[in-house]
RNA sequence: GCCUUGGUAGCUCAGUCGGUAGAGCAGUAGACUGAAAAUCUACGUGUCGGUGGUUCGAUUCCGCCCCAAGGCA
């Protein structure tokens, strides 16, 4: 007995994924399930590049404008949310698609995490985030992993403030080590196929800066400030996405707009290579040259070989 | 036309009292198990504007030329 197949297109931002996946979705009466990490927060539009009110229309999207701005949100959520909405799709007889640029979302589905069922802790979180303000209280809280957790003390970085804390957290939560917590072998209840869209470096820069003044032009700025004039926090979870962190500042400390553009450019140019890291080192990935006519075409072929359970 | 100050890594610049050079930013590669658009790690050779000269040796000193900015006419 074969498993449900799931299609996915993955890849860096701005590198067409949701062109795409309307375009597999029209093919086979698929739906969209959001793959990103931002795009659950209602009221960020311009600023995560969310599909647009005509596409949503036109194709179900799942997963999008689930949560408020100043809600937390986590890959285990995550998983569940997908595979609950997977399960939905499939049982009325219509294609998942995965889209979007989160591979730690991608790798939860794929490879199953076990997340080892120890939910953060917020207020300990902002503890161990104060406490690593310096490099004394980094040097710190390292000290006190590798006396608890000397495993994970070993392969995590001083630094690495996000990692060692959650590491920490795990351990006060409850009492054992996260590096010793059961991770048994995972076999995911789905057949994937994942599009990786690829296009040149430059090429894919030129498209993030010309995204980024489209945004620019189309409000992001608003957009920002009607965001904190609600009362988000800029320390919100998701005011860190890029495009909004830089220009929080603006309004709060009249710094230059145009500082903020470059800044998100920047960002966006280097968070598409992180995505790169990520999705290159899957290799079950197939790559599509996003820069060939005839992409979309290639993709629906293949899509339907798979689905069709005719690749060898 | 003359004077002054510059011309060194993609950018901004430092430096070599003559022994072929280094920071920040940009960039590149990687990691990633409940924050992931987050968090973190590693990586610095370039005709030192061109060309002659002095010198064992010149990016460094001298001459000339080119370019830029400013000033004087």
């Amino acid at each position: 007995m074969s498993k449900p197949k799931v299609l996915a297109i993955a890849g860096p931002t701005a590198s067409g994924k949701s062109e795409l996946g309307m375009a597999l979705a029209e093919s086979f009466g698929g739906e969209i399930v959001c793959m990103d990490s931002m795009q659950i927060y209602r009221r960020m539009d311009i600023g995560t590049a969310k599909p647009t009110a005509a596409e949503r229309a036109k194709i179900p999207h799942h997963l999008v404008d689930i949560r408020e701005p100043d809600q937390a949100y986590s890959v285990a959520q995550y998983a569940e949310d997908a595979k609950a909405a997977i399960s939905n799709i499939l049982a009325r007889g219509r294609v998942p698609i995965l889209v979007g640029g989160t591979g730690f979302y991608l790798r939860a589905l794929t490879h199953g995490l076990h997340l080892g069922g120890v939910p953060s802790d917020p207020k300990l979180r902002e503890r161990l985030k104060d406490e690593a303000g310096d490099a004394a209280g980094r040097k710190r809280l390292h000290e006190r992993l590798q006396t608890v957790d000397p495993v994970s003390a070993e392969r995590l970085h001083i630094n690495d403030v996000a990692r060692v804390s959650r590491a920490l957290e795990v351990y006060e939560l409850t009492g054992n080590p996260i590096s010793a917590l059961e991770q048994p072998a995972y076999d995911s209840p789905y057949e994937f196929l994942i599009f990786g869209t690829e296009l040149e470096r430059a090429a894919l820069y030129s498209r993030i800066d010309a995204r980024v003044d489209r945004m620019m032009a189309d409000g992001l700025p608003d957009e920002v400030k009607a965001l904190l004039g609600e009362g988000i926090s800029p320390r919100a979870q998701a005011m860190q996405g890029i495009g909004y962190k830089e220009l929080v500042p603006v309004f709060s400390n009249h710094d230059p707009l145009e500082h903020a553009v470059s800044d998100i450019k920047r960002n966006s140019r280097r968070y598409a290579k992180r995505q790169l890291t990520w999705f290159r080192r899957d290799n079950a990935v197939h790559w599509l040259d996003m820069a060939e006519k005839t992409v979309h075409t290639q993709a629906v072929n293949i899509a339907k070989a798979f689905l069709e359970g005719t690749n060898a």
